[in-house]
DNA sequence: AGTACCACCTGACGGC
DNA sequence: TGCCGTCAGGTGGTAC
């Protein structure tokens, strides 16, 4: 099952453009109701039904589907949404959740068995990241905004990455491989983390995210060294000999290297 | 400000 | 076999 963190996202939109640009819309429909937030589904029938799909952005783990009429569909997928673009009603996915149907006779939906995803329509990319106060984008913010915004907090480091108000994109999973392969462990102290640190992290977000998007997130293509595969409790770590590790850590189990990834404190 | 915990939500899995 | 508790994790809320 996909857990939706920023590559993941970014191949939806790369899907979304590759299926459902320049289509006319022709009906929108949410099949278990509740998924919206902030809109009542005339709102976005009104929005949305006769134009087309002109756009397809991110930002984090968000997905903007922008209209002809600047406005933007937002779609965020939970923990286990993802988008599925078929004809017949007879491949419709079996968690259908939002469903957009062009004119075509071609329907884009948005499948998520746990129901944790959400619908948004917002009027731009730009103030709807300002209302959820969401950071720069992962793969997008410079080292010096990194490094001032993280460097300013407190706390345990796994937290911090995982805070989308610091730096949109990356969860659970893809914190653990970023602090692997900067080999700190993810309890340690914001404010023990050396500038050479700081600076390891933050090129390890943009390689590992850049690694898992040229993989098509496929976890069984990523390099050897790379601890994504491998994680599990008491697995072999890769490149070392040593067993991996599992604890709650900022609410969520992490997996880590202890003989890799030492502790700042 | 940071942390811990809960709720939402369902499918998978292990224990008995 | 089948029931049941637990876990998975993104977001967003509350309490301390």
């Amino acid at each position: 099952m996909v857990m939706p963190e920023l590559p993941e996202v970014e191949m939806f939109r790369r899907y979304a453009v590759s299926t459902s640009l320049h289509k006319r819309i022709k009906e929108i429909e949410a099949p278990r109701g509740s998924i919206l937030i902030d809109a009542t589904m005339s709102e976005l029938r009104e929005a949305l039904l006769d134009r087309e799909i002109i756009s397809a952005g991110r930002h984090g783990k968000y997905l903007f589907l922008g209209t002809s009429n600047n406005k933007y569909l937002t779609l965020h997928f939970g923990m286990t949404g993802s988008l599925r673009y078929f004809k017949l009603p007879e491949s419709a996915p079996s968690h259908d959740r939002f469903r957009i149907s062009f004119v075509d006779g071609y329907h884009l939906s948005l499948n998520d068995p746990r129901l944790l995803g959400r619908v948004r329509l917002a009027d731009s990319v730009e103030r709807f990241v300002a209302r959820h106060h969401l950071g720069p984008d992962a793969l997008s913010i410079t080292y010096e905004d990194f490094r001032r915004t993280v460097g300013e907090r407190r706390g345990m480091v796994k937290a911090a990455l995982m805070n989308q108000k610091i730096v949109a994109g990356i969860g659970n999973l893809y914190s653990d491989e970023i602090l692997f392969q900067s080999r700190i462990h993810p309890k340690s102290q914001i404010g023990k983390l050396t500038e050479q640190d700081m600076y390891e992290m933050y090129q390890c977000i943009r390689s590992v995210l850049s690694a898992s998007i040229d993989c098509r997130t496929n976890f069984a293509c990523l390099p050897d060294s790379f601890l994504l595969p491998h994680r599990r409790k008491g697995a072999e770590c890769p490149g070392i000999e040593g067993r991996v590790a599992a604890e709650k850590i900022a609410g969520r189990t992490s997996y880590f290297c202890p003989r890799v990834q030492k502790l700042r404190s």
